[in-house]
RNA sequence: GGGGGUGUAGUUCAGUUCGGUUAGAACGCCGGCCUGUCACGCCGGAGGUCGCGAGUUCGAGUCUCGUCGCUCCCGCCA
């Protein structure tokens, strides 16, 4: 018996030919004579009959088929009969009408149903995750992935990429995230570090002069897990020599615009939106951008400076901002809302939120009084406040004023409804700062990473004043989630070093970590540059999942565990002594 | 490390407000009947460590404390 058709391929005009489907029972419908069997395969289900007239001996076996039973069956494709087409199954129009039956394998009855109809607790389905991936959700973001990355590898392998490997086993960097460490048995004492990402491999591979490198990569990261986080993800990790960002990201443009047409069929009108980084700030709060819809902040510092409303202009006067946005005909929002959002915003650190419910004959507002008619009209016409409208006012210090009321913009969109599903909004986010003021470790940090070139235009304030220098990194950011990041790196080794010393690395430690690095750049290093694509978020989101579990088969929990396997799990005393390491009396187990 | 949610039959849930008889429903499962169903139908049945452990009480699914799992978020994530 040999299978020869798929579950979801018969058609009246198959009527009267033999075939041999093979598969899963999904569900039988016993009628004491006449015995329907749904059968599953991975693309699809056909109704399979057996029939007592037709053959009385296979009828017989029929009747012990349950839920999940592995069988082949051979039969004859036949019309349904008047009236009883299936016109919600692609195969609805025929039947299997069964002459022979085997029984591959029952099946303990499954610990829950392997169909759409029920949310399953998260814990139950990765414990049995061979079943959940049997459901048709799993399938079909799994098969989705795999077409993914089938068309990343076909537009890439069309522009001249060359995909090499690099080590998992490598060598532990500072900054960044955690590493997880694997002990080395034959050098005790030390540890090999799992990548992170790829970086200074392609970088490397750069200065071979491979020119053009892509691959499809597991990273690595032990920080506490996120609905968009796992501890093992997936990167499309690019690099190419002799260009800059615009080859790049017009190439990166290519390769999201392919995959979308391949996979789902939609068009991605190119170019992609840019924004500088200071322009996504200034309008939406975040550097990455929900920009499915409207309702930017709109800063008023300047209005409010010198108003009578002290909690604003003792923030503008501290170097603080305030900026506000207008919730449009969000007036009824009660009291109870109001405060909920105050509560929302307080997670992000901010200290209150003021608002202003805009009626025909005038504000309503716990701040109004503190505002000349003069400020007020500023206001209004700045917010572009029309009576109905609720308006939010954050005053903080930059960070934090924008990240709130960021994230707020965020929530309202949801819960106003105003993203319509099925939408897929890009933009690039590019300009970003070099670095960051890191004030418990007291020292700059990189905001991308610390080979990411700086603006040439900016060289000249490295020294002087680093929070201010540009980088030449840029993010493609969908519907609000980083899905790619990159930038034009640095090729020069006194640069390089430039740049170790404002992250506050003296030359012993640096050339300690990175001299393999800074060997290459005096190797003659060409000008290069990349971009590394969070595969698992791009997937999801063109799945229209909420979470990265839902398009990887086998996801860890948020404590990191596989419920399905048991990892991670205590190591034998032997294991250890070969690796030469002891677990602290204090270690939990 | 911190905050929120959640855990009751195989599954999804109700019951917890205000402690009180034998913890219910739907689906699934098992058995019987049924020759045109497709979420088949009808009849019958089994199935519970109320996550776990203490405590309060005459009495705890319900109250208190602790603990564990799952989940969302903050921190963290170059």
């Amino acid at each position: 018996m040999r299978k020869t058709h798929h579950c979801n391929q018969l058609g009246a005009e198959d009527a009267g030919s033999e075939v041999v489907l093979m598969g899963w029972v999904q569900r039988r419908r016993d009628h004491g004579g006449v015995i329907f069997v749904d059968l599953r395969d991975r693309e699809g289900l056909t109704q399979v009959v057996f029939n007592p007239d037709n053959d009385a001996q296979v009828h017989a076996k029929a009747h012990a088929l349950r839920s999940e039973y592995v069988i082949g069956v051979r039969g004859r494709v036949t019309p349904r009969p008047e009236g009883m087409v299936n016109p919600n199954l692609a195969t609805g129009a025929i039947e299997v009408m069964v002459s022979d039956l085997r029984i591959f394998n029952p099946a303990e009855t499954p610990p829950f149903m392997i169909e759409e109809t029920v949310e399953v607790n998260e814990s139950l389905r990765l414990k049995h995750r061979h079943l959940d991936l049997r459901r048709p959700r799993l399938q079909k973001n799994i098969i989705l992935r795999h077409k993914a990355g089938a068309a990343v590898r076909e537009y890439l392998n069309g522009n001249g990429f060359l995909d090499i490997e690099t080590p998992f086993l490598t060598r532990s960097t500072p900054e960044g995230a955690r590493d997880y460490l694997v002990p080395s048995r034959v050098n005790p004492g030390q540890f090999y570090a799992l990548p992170q990402s790829p970086q200074l491999f392609k970088q490397l591979l750069m200065v071979s002069g491979f020119e053009r490198y892509y691959q499809i990569v597991r990273c690595f990261r032990d920080e506490d897990l996120r609905a968009d986080r796992q501890p093992e993800f997936t990167q499309i990790d690019m690099e190419m020599s002799f260009i800059g960002e615009e080859d790049i990201m017009s190439l990166s443009e290519g390769l999201i615009a392919y995959v979308f047409q391949e996979v789902l069929g939609q068009a991605i009108p190119l170019p992609l939106p840019r924004l500088t980084y200071t322009e996504a700030m200034d309008r939406y709060g975040l550097d990455k951008p929900d920009t499915r819809f409207g309702m930017e902040l709109k800063e008023v510092s300047d209005i409010v400076k010198d108003s009578g409303f002290k909690v604003f202009a003792d923030v503008v006067k501290k170097g603080g901002i305030v900026k506000a946005l207008n919730a449009k005909g969000c007036i009824d929002f009660s009291r109870k809302e109001i405060d909920d959002l105050t509560q929302y915003v307080a997670v992000y650190k901010a200290k209150g939120l003021a608002w202003i419910k805009v009626r025909e004959d005038g504000w309503q507002s716990p701040i109004a009084k503190f505002f000349t008619d003069d400020e007020k009209a500023r206001l209004a016409e700045r917010i572009d406040m029309a009576p109905g409208d609720l308006i939010f006012f954050m005053a903080d210090q930059p960070k934090i004023a924008n990240e709130a009321l960021g994230q707020l913009r965020n929530h309202l969109g949801e819960k106003l409804k105003l993203i319509a599903p099925g939408t897929f909004s890009f933009t690039w986010v590019t300009h970003f700062p070099m670095f960051e003021w890191d004030d418990t470790e007291k020292r700059h940090e990189a905001l991308h990473h610390p080979f990411t070139a700086p603006l040439e235009a900016d060289y000249d304030l490295l020294e002087t004043q680093p929070t201010a220098v540009r980088s030449r990194a840029y993010d493609l950011v969908l519907n609000g989630f980083e899905i790619g990041g990159g930038s034009i790196r640095i090729h020069d080794m006194a640069l390089q070093s430039r740049v170790f010393k404002i992250l506050g690395m003296n030359k012993e430690t640096y050339e300690g970590k990175f001299g393999f690095l800074l060997d290459a750049l005096q190797s003659g290093a060409p000008p290069h540059g990349g971009l590394a694509f969070g595969f698992d978020r791009l997937v999801m989101l063109m799945c229209g999942e909420s979470s990265i579990r839902d398009v990887i088969a086998f996801p860890k929990t948020q404590k990191a565990a596989c419920l399905l396997t048991g990892a991670p799990s205590e190591a034998a005393t032997v294991q250890l002594d070969e690796l030469s390491l002891r677990i602290k009396a204090t270690a939990k187990v």
